[in-house]
DNA sequence: CACACAACCTGTCAGC
DNA sequence: TGCTGACAGGTTGTGT
């Protein structure tokens, strides 16, 4: 399911019906989600109340009382759903169920188990293995031309592997590379190193502006995510080159029947949509 | 170090 | 109907 503005989404969600609850009960169905959730974290989180939540990557980090970070990765299938108490029969992988003072329920549900949560000293966030090393945030003034071409330059691994790894830039998956790389013309083969300079220069607005459009869309809806609230994403249907094989791409006039349409290879053991006659 | 690939886990869908 | 294989939005760990 998620990057960074289906993350964002859920942030959204969430922090209109937590920010400022005391989680009053925590249900814990499983010990472990992708990995062993923390010694009592149920019973660490109850009681407290809840005061700021912020998003880092595809992380969700939510500020509880007592100075306690609440870290949540929804990893491929993960979803925060937000409903009015009582809580009925959990559902089949409802692994969590948090219960708010003011009557509401949230649950967390991951079919693939690939979520995980982990709940730290606020002082130990800077220093968490998997905060550390994260590359800029795409919307954030750290994320300029001048520095991912400072990270692509000398790199001969293709351009859609490094806009993936989230040491380059956070918060970015499969979905919108793809759809980055498409409006900006760039072949999704092509090195790294090769994107350097004018084409990053071009990138970068680029990347911003399909995920600003996907924030705004509240995010995609593919296969069974819900946001928070249960409504849907639409920004699915902005998709250009995305799950689109086979397709006309829209932006050269070329006949997909004749030509193929959109094309989808595999990199990095991930699928790559894009359009080899306007992608150079 | 840089890169590719398998593994983690469950569900769905296409093809036979 | 049922079986098999491919594939799915992410990240980590292993191997070359």
């Amino acid at each position: 399911m998620p990057e960074l503005p289906e993350v964002e989404t859920v942030r959204n969600g969430l922090a209109l019906k937590l920010q400022g609850r005391r989680l009053v009960r925590v249900d814990q169905h499983r010990p472990d989600l992708r990995f062993p959730l923390p010694i009592d974290f149920a019973q660490r989180l109850t009681g407290r109340q809840v005061q700021s939540l912020d998003r880092r990557a595809k992380y969700i980090l939510i500020r509880v009382e007592g100075g306690l970070v609440w870290m949540i990765h929804l990893g491929m299938s993960g979803s925060m759903v937000v409903k009015p108490g009582p809580a009925g029969r959990p559902a089949a992988h409802d692994h969590l169920v948090f219960h708010t003072d003011d009557g509401w329920v949230v649950t967390y549900n991951d079919t693939r188990r690939f979520g995980f949560m982990d709940l730290f000293d606020e002082a130990a966030m800077d220093s968490h293995p998997m905060l550390a090393g994260l590359g800029p945030e795409p919307l954030g003034n750290g994320f300029h031309a001048d520095g991912l071409s400072g990270r692509l330059r000398g790199r001969a691994a293709p351009i859609k592997s490094m806009l993936l790894d989230q040491k380059v830039v956070a918060g970015l998956g499969n979905i919108y590379v793809c759809e980055a790389l498409f409006r900006a013309g760039i072949d999704p083969t092509r090195s790294a190193d090769s994107v350097a300079g004018a084409d990053a220069e071009r990138l970068v607005p680029i990347i911003r502006d399909v995920l600003s459009e996907a924030i705004a869309a509240g995010g995609s809806t593919l296969r069974d995510f819900v946001q928070s609230d249960g409504e849907l994403g639409y920004f699915q249907h902005s998709f250009q080159v995305y799950g689109r094989e086979g397709e006309g791409c829209g932006r050269c006039d070329c006949d997909p029947a004749a030509t193929g349409g959109v094309k989808r290879i595999t990199q990095s053991g991930r699928s790559t949509f894009f359009c080899p006659r306007y992608q150079h």
